[in-house]
DNA sequence: TGGATTTGATAAAGCGGTTAAGTTCGGGCC
DNA sequence: GGCCCGAACTTAACCGCTTTATCAAATCCA
C-alpha cells in the first residue's frame, strides 16, 4: 500500500481534508468525537505527514544548518565539533527539527551557503561557530533576516543572538592556578588570532602578567594543528630561559606538545607543566593526563538550539545566554616548577 | 522584496511558468533564445528553487540520512564518525543533495527514524554504519523499500548495497607482520562481537593461529570504550605468560593499552608490540607513535554517498562496491619481541 | 419566536514548483 | 494546396498539507 495521505484518512473517516488537518494539528474546528476517530483512522493508516508538503504549506523547513568552514580532516579530530552536533541534535530534536550539517573549504563558500539555503528555504536558521573579530558572516546574516544562534561571544556589535561560555574568567582560573604554583614562565599557546575567544584570553593573559608579577607570559598564535602545536613547543623548550608551563587552547596541540616534551627529555609535570584548554577524552588518554579547563559542551549547544528554535518561533527575539563557566581539572601534568 | 518564484520571473519574461522550469531545468521545449533570456531574469531576480516545492512535485527530498545508534558522546571521541560524515558530505555535496545526520540512543529508536523518515519522504534513502551480523535493519529497511547504502560487508543474505573495504586481508596482513617479527603470543582487543567486521578479524586471527605455528592467539571483544581497552590490557600484561603483541581494533583503545603498558612499566615496543586496526591522529600522537592499519575513510565514505545517489536515481540497482584495503603503516610501536 | 452567535464541518484556494496534455505555427513532402 | 509533424509554448492539473472563506445547524438571548 502506497504512503497514506490526509485525503485517504479524510475518505476513510467520512469527513473533509480540511478535518483532519485541523484535527491532526490539535486545533479548534472539530469536535471532540471527530477529532478521536480521524486521529484513530490516522493511526491505523499509519499516517505520517509529508514534511516537503508541510513546509510548503507553513513555511518552515523544519531544520537548521551548521556550516562549518574548516578544513574536512579537522572535523575527525577535534572532539569538539562531535560534542556540539550531537548537543545540536539533542535539542533540536525535542522539536522535532533536524539538524543539516555542510563542511565547506572556504569562508566564501559558508556564506555562499548560507545564502543558498535562506534562499532555497531549506533551513529555518543557523547555527555559527568560532565567532571572529569583526566577523564578515554577521552584517550577511543580519541582512538576510534569518534566525542565527551564534556559540560564543559576548559580540558587542551584533544583532544576533549568541551563546557563551565565559573563556575570560576560565583563563583567569587558569592563569592563577599556574601562578599559586609558583609559575612564572608562562607560554599559552593560543588558537586562531582572528577567534574572538583567542584574543579574549590573549587579553586576560597580557593583563595576568602585571597582576601576579610574571616574568615572562607570551601567546603564540596557532592554526589549530597538532603540527603546529608541535613546533612551537619545540621551539620555545628550545630556548635558553625555558618557560615552565605552557597553556593549549586545544587538547590537540597539547597532546602534541607533550610528545614533543617526551621526545626532548623535559619531564611532565617536573620541568614543564601542561594545561589544556579543552577538555576531552584526549587529554586523559595520555600519561601523564593533562589538567584541563572542562566545560559540558555537548548542554550548552543543546540549551543553544533549544534557543535557537525560540528565535525560530518569534524572529524578534533575541537572545543573550550565558552558559557555565569552563572548571579547572586538575590532572598529572601540573606541579609547582622544579625550582621551588 | 519577497522571494521571487518562477511566476515573477515567468511575468517578467513574458513566458509561462512551465517555460520557465522548463529553461531552468534545462529541459527541451523552449528555444535556446527564450532559455537565455529566462535564465537572465532569473539570475537578475537571484532566483532560488524552493526546496520544499521542488520535492513536493518531483517526490526527492534531496536530502539521506545517517542514523547512528552509539551514545553521542562516542561521536566526539571516534575520529572514525567525523572522517565518515565529511566523506559523505563531500559525495552528495556534487549532487546538491544534503546529509541529515540523527543520534540516538538505542536500536529501536533508530529502526523508528527509518520508518518516520521513510513515510515522512524525509530523505531519499539511507547510509548505514556497522553493519551486524544477522542485522535487524536489513530486513526492515528492505521492506520499507528505501535506497540503503551499507559501509562494511561483504553482506551475505541482503538485497541492501553495501560498499566494503576488505578486513580481513587487512587483518592477515597485520598478523603476517608480527608472526613475521618473531611474535608467537598474540592478543586481540576487539570490537564488539555483534559487528560484521569484529567477528571476520577475529575468524581470520583463529585461522592465522595454525598458519602461522602461533603459540597463542586470543580475540577479546569490548564495547570499544578506552575504559574496556585499559581494563583488557592490564588484565592480559598481568597473565604469568604475557603475550609479546596486542592488535586492538580501535585508536581509542589502543591508546589507552599503550597508556596502561606505561603505566605497568612494560616498555612499547621493546617488551610489548601494540598495533591498531584503525589509523588518525591519535595514533600519530602518542609516544610510541602507533603502527596501524590506515585507510582513507573519508574517500571511502564519498565513493559509497556517489553510489547510493546512483541508487537513488535507479532504485533497481543493487551495488556491490569494494573499497581499497587497508595498509599497515609501521611505526614506532611495533618490533620483534625481547627473546628474538 | 426570531435574529444573532457559536459550533462543527466543508469546499476551495493557495504554497512553489513539475509535468502531462493540449495548442500554434512554420515548414517539408507528395 | 492539403496534410502531417515536430518545435516551442501554454494550460492546467497535481504533489500533500494548511488555511481561509463559507455554510448549515445548533444554541443563545431577549
Amino acid at each position: 500500500m502506497a504512503r497514506p495521505t490526509i485525503a485517504d484518512i479524510a475518505e476513510r473517516a467520512g469527513v473533509s481534508k480540511g478535518a483532519v488537518s485541523f484535527a491532526l494539528n490539535g486545533r479548534p474546528g472539530v469536535s471532540e468525537e471527530t477529532r478521536r476517530r480521524i486521529l484513530a483512522v490516522a493511526d491505523e493508516m499509519n499516517w505520517r505527514p509529508h514534511r516537503a508538503a508541510r513546509s510548503l504549506g507553513n513555511s518552515r523547513a523544519g531544520t537548521v544548518g551548521l556550516i562549518l568552514s574548516r578544513p574536512a580532516r579537522t572535523l575527525g579530530l577535534e572532539p569538539f565539533f562531535g560534542q556540539v552536533v550531537s548537543g545540536l541534535q539533542a535539542g533540536l530534536a525535542e522539536d522535532g527539527t533536524a539538524l543539516q550539517l555542510l563542511v565547506v573549504e572556504d569562508p566564501e563558500a559558508e556564506m555562499a551557503a548560507y545564502r543558498n539555503w535562506t534562499a532555497e528555504k531549506r533551513v529555518d536558521g543557523f547555527v555559527l561557530l568560532d565567532p571572529l573579530i569583526d566577523d564578515p558572516r554577521f552584517p550577511a546574516l543580519e541582512a538576510l533576516e534569518v534566525p542565527v544562534m551564534v556559540l560564543g561571544g559576548p559580540l558587542p556589535d551584533t544583532s544576533l543572538s549568541y551563546s557563551w561560555a565565559d573563556d575570560s574568567e576560565a583563563m583567569h582560573e587558569a592563569v592563577d592556578y599556574l601562578a599559586a604554583l609558583g609559575h612564572r614562565h608562562v607560554v599559552h599557546v593560543a588558537g586562531m588570532p582572528q577567534f574572538l575567544h583567542t584574543r579574549r584570553r590573549m587579553d586576560v593573559l597580557t593583563e595576568a602578567k602585571a597582576r601576579h608579577e610574571l616574568a615572562e607570559v607570551v601567546s603564540i598564535p596557532t592554526d589549530y594543528s597538532d603540527s603546529e602545536g608541535a613546533v612551537i613547543t619545540r621551539r620555545v623548550l628550545s630556548r635558553r630561559e625555558r618557560p615552565t608551563a605552557i597553556v593549549y587552547d586545544s587538547d590537540v596541540m597539547a597532546v602534541a606538545g607533550l610528545g614533543v616534551a617526551l621526545e626532548m627529555g623535559v619531564r611532565v609535570p617536573q620541568d614543564l607543566s601542561i594545561l589544556s584548554f579543552d577538555d576531552s577524552l584526549l587529554a586523559r588518554l595520555t600519561h601523564p593526563a593533562l589538567t584541563a579547563l572542562t566545560r559540558d559542551t555537548q548542554g550548552w549547544a543543546a540549551e543553544a538550539a533549544r534557543e535557537l528554535l525560540r528565535i525560530i518561533a518569534d524572529p524578534t527575539l533575541t537572545v543573550r545566554h550565558q552558559s557555565s563557566t569552563p572548571v579547572l581539572v586538575p590532572r598529572e601534568s601540573t606541579a609547582p616548577p622544579a625550582g621551588q
